[in-house]
DNA sequence: TTGTAGGCGTTATCAC
DNA sequence: GTGATAACGCCTACAA
């Protein structure tokens, strides 16, 4: 591989020259930049990022942490965000935490090696003051997760009106008797507390209590809501409409309500959550609410280059539209 | 950040003594490496990657190409990749092609500087010889695609069988009238060649001949499903049964039918490919062929660090078994 | 406008 | 067993 050495040698100038002309640097004159240019054609020569890293330049990556891959919200949202990197020539280092701190902290410590030049984050395990104490290594950007504190520029979408507009939206179909799966807690301040906020405020506004017999956490995937719909159905008391925090999960309560016999949306409205593509496939087809992902990649991006090029940048936050898309299951 | 130079200062051993503790040479005395270990803890002491690239040395990261990560065949994939390769103190840097020549280039282009150690490659898209010129650079793999030379050492799925026992047990079912789908060309040669032999031999075997009408070529995604079926029931002559190259057009033709009134499996027998999530969500569930993911990625990177761990390893290649996995849909 | 020289953090070579 | 020292490729004072 060619070195800046090599360059040197064929163009006849120096190292400083050379670098100059690589990093775009005034004081060099159109003669000579078109003869370093030449030579760098010939030779194929591409700077080594190593040696640029270990000098202290900028590593033209950024790294993304998120809990898993295979979750589609994910995937789309990496691809998102590895494409409008691209663009700006920057290269994507990915991490999936796997909800794991240490896995977390593992990647955080890039910063600390000048591997990345700053890590967007979408879920935080951590408490947020470890996180802040990798700041002064890198740039660190939350992308569709925050912390109360004005420490890192954050984009976000707005959960609490998600929640808020399905929930509404169950109550506007005339039901009041309204179940809630989330991923997280229903606590007023753990993970999901937004959604349960947007849950709570439609709730309230049409004066009807929650019953906490119809409250699921922690819940994730096809089988848990298939889980979940076997307990509803062996209820005495039975919820008309179930809100859920994930497309997936009421994919699974819907298979397993036709599986038992109940008739969706007339037995059991149920909405879902990220319109997946799923969402469509499924019948009847699923009522949700649509993150908008790929803007959610491309403006923490667009904020992570803005960070780069001025670490001193006022840190802003930015909150993205969510919508409800009305489809047959509701 | 710690560097070498803290240790060598805390400890009051030279730089030598403490970079054979870190990469386990022997002849440091038991005391020493006691002392270095403690220094090393204590300061929290990480090697810097880039300087230890810059000197030649292993990169501990792994490239790995894929299509595009938004198919769940790839991020289920990229999972495994990312587990097996974490668990050997790997990490993974991915890159998506989008079917693109020169995005493929400019991620080989890392073996040139040193960012990584090696590249796994899930589908190529430039010639084999010119990926083959990388090879001086580092370590290649090919993962679920190959080329018909003794190159590169090649985890593949038996896609001939695939196909083979997907379109015979359509025809155990008393099909005769078969479509075929694939998401590749329908030569002997171009992308897809594999399945096109297992669907040829299958139909061999039963002296059923092709009907050119029914074979649909470079389809991907639900809408081509949708599309395709359309086309179909518009046909005089229908097949009574579809061998698709993914579940994603299988579940775009479900939907699609169902639209148009058509029952399924009677009025038309459908079957997918990947055995994705959707499969057992759609309705009916969906006859499919399942590609053992995890086993895959999992064996790319053994062999990969295999390779690492030795340059002029013997090319091997391994085949992975793929099978059958009967639903509602057929 | 151009060039020289030093150092980023690491490992390998060689001498002790 | 141990320790100077050079080298990897690059960028940037500083000097000219």
């Amino acid at each position: 591989m060619a070195t800046i050495s090599d360059v040197v040698k064929l163009s006849g100038l120096s190292k400083t020259t050379v670098s100059r002309v690589i990093n775009n640097h005034p004081y060099v004159s159109k003669e000579n930049r078109e003869i370093v240019l030449n030579s760098i054609k010939e030779l194929g020569y591409v700077p080594n990022p190593s040696a640029r890293r270990l000098r202290g330049q900028l590593t033209t990556t950024i790294g993304v942490i998120i809990p898993r891959i295979v979750n589609p919200f994910f995937s789309y949202l990496v691809n998102a965000i590895e494409q409008a990197a691209f663009k700006q020539g920057y290269q994507v280092l990915i991490s999936q935490s796997n909800e794991d701190k240490n896995k977390e902290i593992a990647f955080l410590n890039l910063l600390k090696t000048k591997q990345v030049d700053g890590i967007i984050m979408t879920s935080i395990e951590n408490d947020w003051d470890i996180i802040q104490s990798y700041k002064e290594y890198g740039s660190i950007l939350l992308c569709n997760d925050y912390v109360n504190q004005d420490v890192f520029p954050m984009i976000r979408l707005d959960q609490v009106k998600g929640a808020y507009l399905g929930v509404r939206h169950l109550i506007e179909r005339g039901h009041q008797k309204i179940a809630y799966c989330t991923g997280g807690l229903f606590d007023d301040e753990g993970k999901g507390k937004d959604r349960n906020h947007g849950f709570q405020k439609a709730l309230n506004e049409a004066a009807i209590k929650v019953n906490p017999k119809w409250i699921f956490i922690d819940q994730h995937t096809v089988e848990d809501g298939k889980r979940i719909m076997k307990q509803i159905v062996e209820m005495d008391d039975r919820p008309t409409a179930i809100f859920t925090g994930s497309d997936q999960v009421a994919g699974g309560m819907i298979m397993e309500a036709k599986e038992q016999g109940l008739t969706i949306p007339d037995d059991l409205a149920i909405i879902g959550f990220d319109d997946q593509p799923i969402a469509e496939i499924l019948d009847p087809k699923l009522t949700t609410i649509r993150q908008p992902v790929d803007q959610l990649g491309e403006k923490s991006i667009e904020v992570m280059i803005e960070m780069l090029k001025n670490p001193d940048m006022e840190i802003k936050s930015y909150e993205l539209p969510i919508e409800l898309i009305v489809r047959q299951s509701t």
